[in-house]
DNA sequence: CTGTTGTGGATATTTTTATATCTATATTTT
DNA sequence: AAAATATAGATATAAAAATATCCACAACAG
């Protein structure tokens, strides 16, 4: 006994800024540089070196001792800590203005995302491509979950439809929802919610600015 | 002596929530709501009745004691606190998928944002109206920034541009660019920068379901 | 070879943020 | 009228996150 594992937990603050170093360490990568030091990546990023320091040392990225981070190495302990290794399949629900434009972003295969469907209801948008993506009614979600093996889904549908669309996809056996809808959604403990307000930037910056 | 003021400082994670309070304020305004309790309030929110509590406490929102706080009283303090109780002048710069949607968001307004240019350099989309808003070439900017005395930059360039635009913007006097491109911009102490990064939200809803 | 500098690694400290506990008292219930 | 309940308000505690400090040693300059 006493020999449980417990993988130290990783701060939510130091998940979030995984993606920023990812971004840099690709390029660094790019151009053909091996090894680069917590100040470098301090310069880069606007942080402390010890912040980097020590969200670098949590998911592992390996180090050549007194000389800085191994930068493929680095990559790969980034990428396998977020799964992003290997594509998930995702779907959009709500092809709207926000919708479209996420669809648009060509970035998401770099984050492990393969977006593969999309749902609406409108009868303009239905069987259209959206940024080569195929349109379905909503209607059809579960059927096409199961069909094309869908794990992610992305809601950017308006408030007063995101609970309903949510029970659905609860139901199809999905897990994870990204949801740009302004509402909290009820959902059974082992499904993930991550849920993104924009209007919550726009509060900093205009608090920031009043002070 | 002595007698500084020390308005106590109010904490970003509670400047962050305050969209949603106030979004749920304005709903409750709506049916005629004259009191709400921090318990109801969690119900909605997904919070504990403490957070909302000192969250609105913090912005001095008014209160009848052991009643509830005072609906229209606190929407007051909230948009007061954010400076949302009159419009900033806004401008985009970039008009892409993201600016588009933007663009498209009829929100803001409640925000505190009026949107009354925009900005970008292809041919086909100068002089043209998205959404309503006119596009001025990027090379107007000054200007347009001058004549129109615009305060508030939303920024959904290419990371490439964004440093570049971001001087121009600093040397016409603009004072808060709310960031979208992935850089991480520099600029003087004066000038406030809110950076927004959808892949830090993705990588939180990854590692969530890693767990 | 010698001294200097910069580094990851480890640990300690401080600050921030979230959570818990207690109190007096309006409001509601009995 | 009396008892029970729920509330803001205040304070105390705990947890999380940021920041500082120290160390041993690679890398490098001379």
């Amino acid at each position: 006994m006493g020999f449980f594992h417990h993988k130290k937990e990783i701060s939510v603050q130091t998940i979030r800024r995984l993606p920023q170093y990812l971004r840099i360490f690709y390029n660094l990568h790019g151009y053909g540089r091996e090894l680069v030091s917590s100040t470098f990546l301090a310069q880069e990023t606007q942080l402390l070196p010890i912040v980097i320091k020590k969200d670098l040392q949590a998911v592992g990225a390996p180090s050549k001792l007194r000389a800085g981070f191994k930068v493929a190495g680095t990559i790969a302990a980034i990428e396998k800590f977020l799964g992003w290794d290997n594509l998930n399949k995702a779907f959009m629900v709500g092809v709207g203005h926000l919708g479209s434009a996420l669809l648009g972003f060509q970035g998401f295969k770099n984050h492990g995302l393969e977006i593969v469907a999309a749902f609406d209801t409108h009868p303009e948008k239905v069987s259209a491509e959206v940024n080569g993506v195929h349109v379905y009614h909503t209607a059809q979600l579960a059927t096409i979950i199961e069909k094309l093996n869908l794990k992610i889904a992305i809601l950017t549908v308006p408030a007063s439809a995101a609970q309903g669309i949510t029970d659905t996809l609860v139901n199809a056996g999905i897990k994870a929802i990204w949801n740009f809808a302004p509402v909290n959604l009820t959902v059974p403990p082992d499904v993930v919610v991550q849920k993104e307000d924009i209007s919550a930037g726009l509060a900093e910056l205009c608090a920031k600015l009043k002070r």
